[in-house]
DNA sequence: CGTCTATTTGAATGTACTCAAAAGCGGTGG
DNA sequence: CCACCGCTTTTGAGTACATTCAAATAGACG
């Protein structure tokens, strides 16, 4: 159950046995159903989230109403708000399951509680933190560099197999582009191929 | 001359006479002139910096050979190339000084021996990082929900009066425009005005 | 003062959007 | 198991935002 958050962390970082057992009672299982909400707008962020099975995505409406899409955490991945969480504000975007979701959380008190019993753990989220920092640049030098047809491949590259997994409609909304754009898009790709 | 980056670090956490005296000692003092590279594309980033007075910019080049600015840090700002930094690889792009300005600067190992003279600067600096992660989600969520105008307006609240010091085509290569067409908004501005 | 670069402006173009209608698809209930 | 409902996707036609290219003008700097 547990194996997939501790390999992540030893990616980084070495844990003793102890350690390891310490991490692993400090998180909480859960599980979400397809379509359930994970985080709303204007709650207060109680938990980061690590992805065990399936895919969470976070989104926020600009003033058009209009959803944007500024994540997805699959497998393997953290997610969560960070600034809500550390700052205990309301969130300004929702997180939901794209699928049968399986996650283990931890609050901010058993984080803490945490940090105190494996002060290397500090380290590990210093990292995690870092190339959540980088991933972000990486995205925005990649949205003004990048026609929607460049980010478009480039999405598929990055998320192998989401795009039969998530609707359209949420791929656009990732890219920055309506869903009647991608539809274009994609049969212009499809007509290259043959 | 270190009143401004103690007061920087004080916002976040406190500091003992001493601490604040090896802190400043930690950091090296350095000039630039106007249009002087601070770091060039494909060398390593050995410093973290600290802009005391003036302005630098960080930029690359996309595959087109057209230039965008990532960012812009002004007096009281911390800047460099966190990824090429930690990791000692080379610099995917370049930072330069817009105008003549003063920094203090720290190296890696400078910053290995002050976290162990002053443990609390760890915090510190992962709350540097942090905004610096919110700040760049900020730049995504805007850049997916906002014309070019808008972002322009946004650009002068955030920097106020740096627009009359940077050339319209840096300004331009920040929004992810062209000069030309951020002189036709200008244009619009102008005459909306009277 | 001359040179070099930045800015402005016009005309034509392209990328992506809006609106609307039709078609497709998935889930639910009879 | 099929029919229906609602939502997503597709597609066409028209449009808007932003770009390209080029030429003229303005500004900066040695």
């Amino acid at each position: 159950m547990g194996e997939l958050i501790l390999q992540n962390i030893e990616r980084h970082i070495s844990l003793s046995k102890d350690d390891a057992r310490y991490i692993l009672s400090s998180f909480n299982p859960k599980k979400f159903n397809k379509n359930e909400s994970v985080l709303q707008v204007g709650e207060c962020c109680k938990y980061e989230y690590f992805v065990n099975v399936g895919c969470l995505r976070s989104f926020y409406l600009d003033q058009n109403e209009i959803e944007h899409t500024t994540m997805f955490a699959i497998s393997g991945w953290w997610t969560g708000n960070l600034r809500s969480f550390v700052t205990n504000s309301p969130s300004l975007f929702a997180i939901e399951a794209l699928q049968d979701t399986e996650v283990l959380r931890i609050s901010n008190p058993q984080l803490e509680r945490l940090y105190q019993k494996v002060p290397t753990l500090n380290k590990f989220f210093r990292i995690i933190l870092q190339n959540n920092l980088f991933a972000t640049q990486d995205r925005v030098m990649h949205h003004l560099s990048s026609s929607a047809e460049t980010r478009y491949t480039l999405f598929n590259k990055k998320f192998p197999g989401l795009e039969k997994i998530v609707s359209q409609k949420i791929i656009a909304s990732y890219l920055g582009i309506t869903p009647a754009y991608l539809s274009r898009l994609r049969k212009k790709f499809k007509s290259a191929q043959n």
